[in-house]
DNA sequence: AACACCATCAACCGCGGAAAA
DNA sequence: GTTTTCCGCGGTTGATGGTGT
């Protein structure tokens, strides 16, 4: 019944990894790659439990990884894209090569939250703080897991930008972010072309180009190219 | 120099969903 | 279909170094 125990807790080492714990866990995934984080310390020769080894390797050992300090320009990308998406931070470092999630995290909790305060910018809802209301950071966000079946399914994200129909690179934060039936309705996907939909992802100069104007899925907030 | 406070960030914890038995 | 574990995620903590008094 299920599966076998995750690692043996009882004999694992916690805190900061050595210098030769990394060496061991690096010279493993080069030689046998990524994957099966369960059984690698024991088969890498690790006192840790595959969760921490996996931790360890994509934050900081991988190769790709990107160190030292942010560019403004990945700050206003990490803002623009936290006011749309909420605490999505796997899914804001998978538009940010180089940058993982718990990097972008403790960048956002220790620099960028700071620099929307000092302009007068609430980090939760990016709204002026003068200008707060009842409004929530939960209502403008979408759920993780819409997120991810978009991801999943490849589809992509729309927004609605009334104040910007023609699709400036990065729209003002007061999109009009909508949800719209699939490609078995085609009179809404009519009427989003009719009002110059932008796709959210290209919007943000975050696709490759492809257009993706068609068969629009919208969920909650946001809509998703079928 | 000693201490307190603050900022940073690596690492852990707990949870939810997916997958395996 | 149920139970158990794995995986990945977001929130949080704690160690460390820097700065101010």
């Amino acid at each position: 019944m299920g599966r076998s125990p995750c690692c043996e807790k009882g004999h694992t080492n916690k805190g900061a990894w050595t210098r030769e714990e990394d060496e061991r866990l690096i010279a493993y995934i080069q030689a046998h790659g990524e994957g099966c984080w369960r059984s690698l310390p024991k088969a890498a020769g690790l006192l840790r439990c595959g969760k921490s080894c996996r931790l360890r390797w994509i934050n900081y050992l991988r190769p790709d990884v990107k160190r030292g300090n942010f560019t403004d320009e990945e700050d206003e990308l990490i803002i623009k894209l936290h006011s749309l998406l909420g605490n999505k931070w796997s899914i804001i470092a998978a538009r940010l090569p180089g940058r993982t999630d718990n990097d972008i995290k403790n960048h956002w909790n220790t620099h960028i939250k700071r620099k929307l305060l000092s302009r007068g910018i609430d980090p939760l809802t990016h709204r002026p703080i003068n200008e707060q209301t009842a409004i929530h950071s939960t209502d403008k966000v979408l759920s993780t897991k819409v997120l991810r079946e978009a991801v999943k399914t490849n589809n992509e994200l729309t927004c609605i930008n009334h104040s910007n129909p023609e699709g400036e690179k990065y729209p003002e934060l007061n999109l009009e972010l909508r949800i719209s039936p699939p490609s078995s309705h085609p009179s809404q996907i009519v009427e989003k072309r009719d009002r110059r939909v932008t796709c959210f992802y290209c919007s943000l100069g975050l696709r490759n180009g492809k257009g993706c104007t068609s068969g629009a899925v919208e969920v909650e907030h946001l809509s998703f190219c079928a």
